[in-house]
DNA sequence: CAGAAACGGGG
DNA sequence: GTGTACGTTTCTG
């Protein structure tokens, strides 16, 4: 038996013996410094739940399924008890084979958390959270018995008990980045023709290397004889450096796709993982996500258009718009003509694809605290989160919560139901054409986190919509007069009434903080968390919502008109004429009253 | 004008 | 893989 504490980078499972296995991978301080680890557990079951209409007959007639376990169990639905039933599978695919004929026994009202991916539930039922510290029990496996001896500088573990969370700071991570460059005369790169002519490698710890098939004088140039060698020392590269994460700019689609083609092409693994298994590409949507498993592949190109707004997101313009510098730019239809120039022109085509490489590692280190920051507080994979949507990040936070007081996760909307919910849209926000003219002393008044306010304030859950309701006992919504019981307090409102004491109790420490690095990383997590709370009001109105509603919505907008509308009166009475509204906020004038003590602000938030 | 298709980033 | 983007701009009939 031993015990090992190691920060939580990724999880998956696998299927031994048609049994599912979590693999949690992380990295741990061994003696001889930071070692990657995979901790195997096997106790864990998938299940569904199971609404019945008739508890006894729908006990019997699951009887007729490859189930494992019945049990009886009370949860919460929109904070109403209920009895359902807990079934336990074998496998998590056998979910998708069965829960549909479940679905439809006459016994069975509604199935309920039918959909969330095995190794999500397993975070979420254990209660770790990735990018946070984990204390695992267990007994080792030689290295050399784990796939064939190809995971052997990994440490491989398998479980006893329970993992446990334990408190922990911001983890300090490797981080390296990579780029590629290909030869590609016609056009855009084919990689059935166009051969990659050198990659180029750095890392938060100090690492600058290219390596190519030219010759150069460069100390960071590694000149090697074939572009299968180019790809070769990639590899070996990147398991000497053994990163925690590994970052390229358009990888998903670009880089990695095209290390696979060229790699397929001349007959070798891509194998970069820490589990001795080759890239694996996973479908999200139309496009693909590349997998290395046991290290973090971030995208950063996902990442810098989730939270930076800009017209274009080439890697020189989000470079010069986080720095203020510019970087040297060589056009993509140019490269081929540097390569075969050589001389001057190949020297700095080595410079600018290394610099690539160092901008990636710049920006990464930039933009990625809050990404990790929100992983913490979400609670699931920083691989997933740095490719979700903020809705996404929203209703997996609620996921989580759900679970946490027992109340089940409504249902994603089926096809039809979100057409139906596309065709009608909650009204939006109030807008006030923009008076024509150049002006002066404007002042913006933001009402974007008046929504979560109003969400708090007028208790706007589904848990707490009712369609009749004694006088006084319910906020009521201009206009469609909604009716919102003022107690209990509802599902969403608690929740988002937590993020936002939360993030007072983290900027009043932040306040109070002394410590530079201290200031910064309580900044970063209150940054999360106002990215949270923001994007919460969206949850009623978005269509493809577990916790849509049109209501809810309606109300949430319905209030916010009347707030804009009011206090725009307010402002004009105190000299400020607004000149254009548009939903969450709008901008004025100060054309002065008299006698006025008043002097315009730059900025007011509401 | 509405609905379909393309586009983004990458070389 | 307990799965199938997304929001916006441009094209086409």
């Amino acid at each position: 038996m031993e015990t090992k504490t190691l920060v939580l980078l990724d999880i998956d499972y696998v299927t031994e013996d048609n049994k599912p296995v979590i693999r949690l991978f992380g990295t741990f301080m061994a003696e001889e410094g930071p070692k990657s680890i995979i901790v195997l557990d096997r106790g864990f079951q998938p299940y569904i739940y199971v609404i019945p209409r008739d508890l006894e007959r729908c006990q019997e007639e699951l009887e007729g399924f490859e189930v494992v376990q019945v049990q009886s169990v009370p949860r919460k639905d929109l904070g109403r008890p209920v009895n359902v039933l807990k079934v336990f599978f074998n496998h998590p695919q056998d979910v998708p084979r069965f829960r549909d004929d479940i679905a439809n026994l006459d016994s069975v009202h509604e199935i309920r958390e039918y959909d969330l991916p095995f190794y999500r539930r397993y975070l979420i039922d254990k209660g770790l959270f990735p990018m946070g510290k984990v204390e695992v029990k267990g007994h080792s496996i030689p290295a050399s018995e784990y796939q064939g001896g190809h995971a052997e500088n990994t440490h491989i573990m398998e479980l006893d008990g329970e993992p446990v969370l334990l408190e922990s700071d911001f983890p300090e991570l490797k981080i390296l980045s990579f780029d590629i460059e290909t030869y590609n005369p016609k056009g855009m790169p084919r990689p059935e023709e166009d051969p990659i002519i050198m990659i180029s490698l750095s890392s938060n710890e100090g690492l600058r290397k290219v390596i190519s098939t030219a010759k150069c004088d460069f100390d960071f140039v590694e000149t090697v004889a074939s572009e299968e060698d180019i790809l070769k020392e990639f590899m070996s590269t990147v398991k000497e450096e053994n990163p925690n994460i590994i970052m390229g700019y358009n990888s998903d689609n670009f880089d990695f796709n095209y290390i696979n083609e060229r790699a397929k092409r001349l007959g070798i693994a891509v194998d970069l993982g820490t589990d001795g298994s080759s890239l694996k590409f996973m479908r999200r949507g139309f496009t693909n996500a590349a997998l290395v498993k046991g290290r973090v592949h971030i995208d950063l190109y996902l990442v810098v258009r989730r939270y930076m707004s800009m017209d274009r997101y080439t890697l020189e313009r989000v470079y010069w718009e986080l720095f203020g510098e510019d970087k040297e730019d060589i056009p993509g239809d140019e490269i081929c003509d540097y390569w075969d120039n050589g001389g001057l022109q190949l020297d700095s085509l080595f410079k600018y694809s290394l610099d690539d490489a160092e901008a990636v590692t710049k920006i990464g280190e930039k933009m990625l605290p809050l990404t990790m920051e929100l992983t913490r507080i979400v609670g699931q994979p920083f691989f997933d989160v740095a490719r979700m949507a903020t809705g996404q990040l929203v209703e997996w936070y609620l996921i989580r919560k759900a679970y946490e007081i027992g109340e089940l996760v409504p249902n994603k909307p089926s096809a039809t139901e979100h057409s139906n919910r596309r065709g009608k849209r909650a009204a939006g926000g109030y807008v006030k054409d923009p008076e024509k003219g150049l002006h002066e002393n404007i002042v913006y008044f933001d009402f974007r986190s008046l929504y979560p306010s109003i969400i708090i304030s007028k208790n706007v859950s589904l848990d707490t919509l009712v369609e009749e309701c004694e006088e006084g006992n319910c906020h009521v919504s201009p206009e469609a007069g909604h009716l919102f019981l003022k107690k209990p307090q509802g599902f969403v409102p608690s929740v988002i009434g937590n993020v936002l004491r939360e993030r007072v109790r983290l900027k009043t420490m932040m306040h109070q903080a002394t410590d530079e690095r201290e200031i910064q990383l309580l900044n970063v997590q209150q940054e999360a968390l106002k990215r949270l709370a923001n994007s919460m009001y969206g949850v009623y109105g978005f269509s493809r919502f577990r916790w849509y509603s049109l209501e809810c919505a309606d109300a949430i907008t319905a209030w916010g008109r009347d707030y804009i509308k009011k206090t725009m009166k307010k402002a004009e009475k105190f000299g400020f004429k607004p000149i254009y509204a548009d939903t969450d906020g709008f901008y004025a004038v100060y054309e002065g009253i008299d006698d006025s003590p008043l002097e315009p602000d730059n900025e007011m938030s509401g």
